[in-house]
DNA sequence: GGCGTAAAGTTAACACTGTCAACTTGGGGC
DNA sequence: GCCCCAAGTTGACAGTGTTAACTTTACGCC
């Protein structure tokens, strides 16, 4: 291994995981693999990671930045009405386009994760279910709605999460077409569900294949 | 290893794994231990199953025997107007109480089970939205009504499961209560929400711990 | 400019995982 | 009583995450 002048090393392991969880899925991060790949033995990742789920974590996190960008550049180009629907497709979107990103966010066990994710690094998550619920309760007053908003930014989370793990597990019965039950799922997890019939809600889901 | 007559080794095998299933999760099931526990060789195990993913087979099929034998008698049981609330309270329920089953039927990654699960397999599983869809359009001409109650059970499927997964991940605000929630979605989901307050409909969720 | 030190990386090993080929052993049928 | 085939084992391969002990290298300091 040629010695990097300060330690360039820990971003192509990083940039090399983000490639082969693109490429392959999450449970083709193997710090063996990253190691050949980018050059060095596998201990030299634990220079830079206390373990491999700690490499994980980064990634996570870099994922949640991404997902939170989105929702962030879509609540501001969206006006209070059509908002909730709009960032429920940003929210299905990023799931059906990155894939291995979002089982790495939210389809991995628990377990595989070192039991208890760093509650700290959930606050990150924590403000799509406040975003929501400000979405939600018209921007104005989320404080004060307090639970109830909560319980139906929960349930709407849930909703969209179910459906997205179905569909990327295979799930769902291949005679259903992807959109039309997205469209559904919308018009029944959203308040209100101004159906004005067969014309495309603004931010409509694109499939990508 | 003492030859046992007429292989029972098989049966103990699969009881040891359920015992291991339901003590510590899906992820401490390991051939070698299970080999280990029962008294063989790990090897033994490619004589009954062709590899670890075929034993888990055997596992998710028992799981959904039993889980289509809940909703069976739940059916049975209940009349049309009940029964739609009451088969989604079995379903979280069956989740609730045995997680770690759950998490093998339905939460586990497709890849860590043999890329496709073999169709066939899927039967059983189908049945539970057939049987959902049944009940959403109160029992008479399901197959008339076709795509449109497809549609209707899948959503209601992946509520569930979205709910279940997000709980039995640990993920939902510790703030919120179980049961308050599991309520909400239900009325939620459901479509006919005869919700007349605070009485508790019939076979409301118990929780486990 | 040589030198010591601490950081950066490596080697070798441990304890696991699933899986296969080749071997041995034992019980039941002829 | 013998033979055969099924049942089970041995030993190995390739892979996983991880650790302790070692070597190498870059850099600041006198």
């Amino acid at each position: 291994m040629v010695r990097s002048t300060r330690t360039v090393l820990k971003q192509r392991i990083l940039e090399e995981a983000r490639q082969v969880l693109e490429a392959e899925g999450v449970n083709a991060l193997s710090t063996r693999r990253l190691a050949k790949a980018v050059g060095c033995t596998a201990t030299s990742l634990y220079i830079y990671f206390d373990n491999k789920e700690a490499l994980l974590h980064v990634l996570m996190e870099e994922g949640f930045e991404k997902l939170g960008e989105e929702l962030k550049a879509c609540t501001a180009t969206t006006s209070p009405a059509e908002r909730p629907r709009a960032l429920a497709n940003t929210y299905l979107n990023f799931g059906l386009n990155h894939p291995a990103w979002y089982e790495l966010m939210f389809l991995l066990p628990a377990e595989r994760l070192g039991s208890p994710y760093p509650p700290e690094k959930y606050r990150q998550g924590r403000r799509y279910l406040e975003r929501l619920s400000e979405a939600l309760t018209g921007d104005i007053d989320s404080s004060l709605a307090g639970e109830q908003t909560l319980i139906q930014a929960t349930l709407l989370w849930s909703h969209l999460h179910g459906l997205l793990s179905l569909i990327l597990a295979g799930r769902v019965d291949a005679s259903l077409d992807r959109q039309t039950l997205i469209d559904a799922a919308l018009d029944r997890a959203l308040p209100s569900p101004n159906a004005k019939g067969a014309t495309r809600a603004p931010g409509s889901v694109d499939l990508p294949s």
